[in-house]
Formats: C-alpha cells, sequence, structure tokens
DNA sequence: TGGATATATGAATATGTGCTCATACGTGCG
DNA sequence: CGCACGTATGAGCACATATTCATATATCCA
C-alpha cells in the first residue's frame, strides 16, 4: 500500500483515496440530497409532513394542529413547497396542501424507523 | 362539517383537526427524527457518508478525498458520531470511521433515488 | 525520552435559520 | 364597492452552524 508522510496536503493510503474519491457524489448532488434532507432538519416541518401524511390540510387547520401561528407554519410551507416536497391546491380563499411525491412518505418513514431503533 | 369564523384562534374543520392533531408525531419525536436528517442536511457530511458507504477511511483520508482540511472534517465526524451516523475504530495513531448503521446508507439511498427524480 | 504526526477541540467569525410582528394580497360576501 | 378573513411575505432579532486558525492530545519511532 502507498504510504505518504505528511497528511494535510496529501494522504495515507493513495490507493484507497483513488479508488472511494471518484465515487463519492458531485458536488451538485451533494448540495441537493443536502437541500432535500434539510427539509426534514426541523420539527416543526416534520410535524407538517407528519399531518400531512394523513390529510389534506388548509394553512389555518395546519396551524391549530401544531398549535402554532399562521404566519410561522406559512413561512415553513412555502420553504417545503420550494423544495418539492408538498404541493398547494387553492379553492376559494382557503389554500390546502399535501405531500407533493410518494417519495417523500417513505424517506420520512425511513427517517422513523431509524430513531424508533434507539 | 363544523366550520369557524376565526382563524388565528381556532380552525377551520374542526373534526378534521380533531382526527389529525393525535396522530401527529410527538414533539420528542420530531425532535429526534429531525436531528436525525439534520445530520445529512449539509453537502459536506453527505459527501463523507458518500465515501464512507464505499469504504472505511481515516480522518487523513477523508480529508483528502474530499479536499477539505482535516480540521473541517474531524468537527464534522465529531457530530455525525454524536448522532450515531458514523463509528470510529482507533488503529495506532490513526482514526478509521465507517457507517454506524444499515438504516444510514438506506436513508441516503433513498435521499438520491428522490433528487434523481427531478 | 523526545520529536514527529494523526486526530481532536476551543475560539472566533461569517453566514444561515426560525420565529414574531406588521402588513400586503386576494377572494367571498353583505 | 368595501369589509372580513385566509394566506403570503418582508424586516428584524435571537440563535445555530460551518469553516478557519491555533493549539492540545495521543501514539509511533529513532
Amino acid at each position: 500500500m502507498a504510504r505518504e508522510d505528511r497528511c494535510e496536503v496529501t494522504f495515507i493510503d493513495q490507493d484507497r483515496v483513488r479508488a472511494v474519491a471518484p465515487r463519492i457524489v458531485d458536488g451538485l448532488t451533494a448540495t441537493r440530497l443536502a437541500e432535500t434532507f434539510k427539509a426534514l432538519s426541523d420539527p416543526t416541518r416534520v410535524r407538517i409532513i407528519s399531518a400531512l401524511s394523513h390529510a389534506e390540510l388548509c394553512v389555518c387547520d395546519l396551524a391549530a394542529s401544531l398549535g402554532m401561528s399562521q404566519s410561522a407554519i406559512s413561512h415553513q410551507l412555502r420553504l417545503l413547497r420550494t423544495l418539492r416536497l408538498v404541493k398547494r391546491a387553492k379553492r376559494g380563499r382557503m389554500v390546502y396542501y399535501s405531500l407533493d411525491d410518494d417519495h417523500i412518505e417513505i424517506l420520512f418513514g425511513q427517517g422513523l424507523e431509524h430513531v424508533g431503533h434507539e
């Protein structure tokens, strides 16, 4: 195994680095992945997703269900919408939110399973 | 359907709120779930997990693989270790890191699939 | 033992985040 | 029309976070 002396500048196991480095997800993919996970990285958003996995809800009922202000929920929904985790349907002056994609529920469930095993 | 007038204080569809509210994940679970997802919510950590899903690596080679400083990687590894996403094995003066749990790889793969579908 | 080096960590800093408050927008209804 | 009300959004603030820099800790080896 090829070994170098200096670490900060180079590496310990050159072969291993050469084998692994090209298989690491590229920067753009890493950023997108991180964004997706970031969408679920806040307790409020987790609870919003949890609520919407059970029923389509308007902003108001969502706020009531979580015991939070309409503004706070609306801000978070905007973020979740931007990241395509939820979608909205306007009906009259109400706006109903629901999960955008089945993947989200699967991802959410997988996370639940993880925390359940501790 | 029961309907109320004021939103900020109460709700629009009382029955729906009453049906959904108790099924929303509780605060502690939401916080734990958010923490798990937060672990994957940064591009650097995503790339670390991606690298470790291919091979066990010491801090130095990990830093070299990602083209980042040893210190930055070490700080992130500490966080990932705290959240039980990676584990470490000391051998001599080297410390080798690897994924702690298969769940992580599944979660990671699920996220990858999600961003791949856009 | 003493020096070299892999890793860990504290402080500092720049940037990001989540909420509140105030307010704008838009639709329904009298 | 004009008010009421559901929703959206910008500003501001308190707090978290990711990196760098300097340095501590621990292990190997001469």
